[in-house]
RNA sequence: GGUGUGGUAGUUCAGUUGGUUAGAAUACCUGCCUGUCACGCAGGGGGUCGCGGGUUCGAGUCCCGUCCAUACCGCCA
């Protein structure tokens, strides 16, 4: 038997019990006499005690374990004469009696610790090391919790989980597609899913009524740290429900995880807002609303003061910060630089500063008097001390930009608390999104969402307006998760696609399945896939949603652990009737 | 595809105006140490300064190119 308990469970209860235990060398203080050594599995850390009064050859022995050799001991748990708090096995250790050497290992090239000396690169060229350490192993349990409790959750909710391939079509629509070789059907190829979107409203023509799969999906788009080519879905659909019905469900099952896993009880439904107003008030469909800190739009407030910089703008806005007045001229600048970065691409930066003792100062005092700036604070409901912050231009740049710097100031002013949690709904998406190069509306969301019935008759006359019954859920400015109400009526697909710029021909070569299901008695139905990924990052407060997936590709698109991708050899090449033609 | 930042010891980093033998911490090795738990103390080994070219009497430092990493923009229905 290699061990009667773990590393993580012996308690000053257990003294005096013989125990055999095997793990890992943390570290050894040697002491001269007698020697500590650190013994480290997933659940936790024991002290091992050997000491030269009593064995001197098994001390010996001891003092030569390398850090991360596997070994084994047997021995009798002891009260500690100085205790350690900071442990929960601090109150015991073991005497050892017995030490079996079952691996040893090379020194590791960074120290497999909480705080490890370890570079992102280094620890992803040897995940299995860093997997061992707390911080990461910890994100990966709190994945599988979550990842249990959904099931669980939306089991109890008469939802069954069925899996869909993995092996597809490409379509042209949305990211672009992974692409794998068919080897039994030359110069065909399969496409890996971007989502199993087509196959689960199958699933509901079926009659499967409530679906769910927390399943891979794929996307070959460049990555960020919140973005992986393969990351994971919670991917759900519903049959015979309305908007309403998805929101609430989805919501319970959000709510259910903030309880089992946070320990965070929400009793308040959650805030909804419509895609407009996310736009208008916050410059961004995933608004951050653990603060407020609003735009405010002052186009008609500010023009005919000769100010050519807002006369000539098609938008002007700003937002208000609170106690920000007595800003440094450099703490200024810098804002005017965070604004000025070809990220950001705004021209400048308005402020106009409240003091404290009543005074008003602006950059633009040259158009504006003071009273007319006075004027403009009480729009922002502005008080002594605050600090009014200005972009104008172009309208789409000038939201983004100030929601940035919305952000930065609420990072500045410490709004943006990890343990708190702002849930929303975003709703009303807009149906289609119009692209100037290629002169055609697209699918805001897919091809398959529903318009709002009473925008219907808008599909011809003002194509850009119609909305869709489309929702996303965001938390803290992170968009966990959306979906919509789908189309059911083959008539109204068939439009869709029109106006998206399918041929009849090309709609039914690409979709035709689809279409000639919703011939068979489609049900109505919707719903919704949830980032994965995404959702263990936010509730574990981490930057990248790369430390709580277990083996992540860099930058790059690389994992650079097992080194792939890679190329192939002729032979492979040559069965599925590929030959390359690279560009130099 | 683009912008920014970075690449120096196993690792994380410092390195001034271009100037002697490139440093620190940590890790590693050796010795000492009987209550440590980030143990302590003493000593030691360890470097193609990402790569290529250029300027210069002289380049880790300046210039050009290139590769890699990273954050963001484009992209991600």
């Amino acid at each position: 038997m290699f061990r009667t308990n773990t590393c993580g469970e012996l308690r000053i209860e257990d003294k005096g019990k013989k125990i055999t235990l095997s793990g890992w060398v943390q570290r050894s203080r040697k002491m001269g006499g007698m020697t500590f050594i650190d013994l480290r599995d997933r659940y936790g850390i024991t002290q091992l005690v050997f000491n030269q009064e009593t064995d001197e050859v098994l001390c010996e022995k001891a003092n030569h374990l390398g850090r991360e050799y596997v070994i084994q001991i047997e021995g009798i748990v002891a009260e500690r004469s100085s205790k350690n708090s900071n442990i929960p096995t601090g109150d015991i250790e073991i005497l050892v009696e017995k030490l079996t050497v079952l691996n040893e290992s090379k020194t590791p090239p960074f120290t497999i610790e909480d705080n490890t000396d370890g570079g992102d690169d280094i620890r992803m060229k040897y995940r299995y090391l860093d997997l061992r350490r707390n911080n990461v192993r910890s994100n990966l349990m709190l994945r599988h919790q979550m990842a249990f409790e959904t099931r669980r959750y939306l089991d109890s909710m008469n939802f069954m989980e069925v899996e869909t391939p993995i092996l597809i079509g490409s379509t042209p629509e949305g990211a672009r597609d992974f692409v794998v070789p068919s080897r039994m059907n030359p110069g065909q190829f399969y496409a890996l899913p971007q989502s199993p979107q087509l196959f689960k409203q199958l699933l509901m023509v079926s009659g499967f009524d409530r679906y769910f799969q927390i399943v891979k999906c794929f996307r070959d788009e460049d990555l960020r740290a919140d973005r992986q080519p393969e990351f994971t879905q919670i991917d759900c659909e519903m049959s015979f429900v309305e908007q309403e019905d998805v929101l609430n469900t989805f919501e319970g099952l959000a709510k259910h995880l903030f309880k089992t896993i946070k320990n965070v009880e929400i009793t308040e439904p959650f805030q909804r807002m419509t895609y407009a107003d996310a736009m208008k008030y916050y410059g961004s469909d995933k608004p951050d609303t653990r603060f407020e800190m609003k735009f405010v739009e002052l186009k008609e407030a500010v023009s005919g003061k000769d100010f050519v910089v807002f006369d000539s703008a098609e938008y002007v806005a700003g937002i208000c910060a609170s106690d920000c007045a007595n800003y440094t001229r450099k703490q200024l600048d810098e804002l005017t630089d965070f604004v000025k970065r070809p990220q950001i691409g705004a021209k400048g930066l308005v402020y106009i500063r409240f003091n404290d003792d009543g005074t008003v100062k602006s950059s633009v005092d040259k158009f504006y008097s003071e009273d007319e700036l006075v004027r403009i604070g009480k729009l922002f409901d502005a008080q002594k001390g605050d600090l009014i912050l200005i972009l104008a231009g172009d309208e789409e740049k000038t939201q983004k930009a100030l929601c940035e710097l919305r952000l930065e100031m609420g990072t500045r002013l410490g709004l943006r608390d990890k343990n708190v949690f702002a849930p929303l709904w975003v709703v009303d998406f807009p149906l289609f999104e119009w692209d100037e190069e290629s002169q055609r509306f697209f699918a805001k969301h897919h091809p398959f969402t529903s318009p709002k019935v009473e925008d219907i008759p808008l599909l011809d006359t003002n194509t850009g307006a119609v909305r869709a019954n489309a929702y996303d859920m965001v938390i803290n400015g992170v968009e966990l998760g959306g979906g919509s109400i789908r189309i059911h009526d083959s008539k109204l697909q068939s439009k869709m696609f029109e106006l998206l710029g399918f041929t009849p021909e090309k709609a039914e070569a690409q979709f035709g399945f689809l279409m000639g299901a919703f011939q068979y008695g489609a049900p109505p139905h919707g719903g919704l896939a949830f980032g994965l990924d995404r959702f263990v990052s936010l509730f574990a407060g981490l930057d990248s949603i790369r430390d709580c997936i277990a083996f992540p590709k860099n930058n790059s698109g690389r994992d650079v652990m097992i080194d792939a991708p890679s190329p192939i050899d002729n032979a492979q090449l040559e069965e599925l009737n590929i030959k390359l033609d690279l560009k130099p």
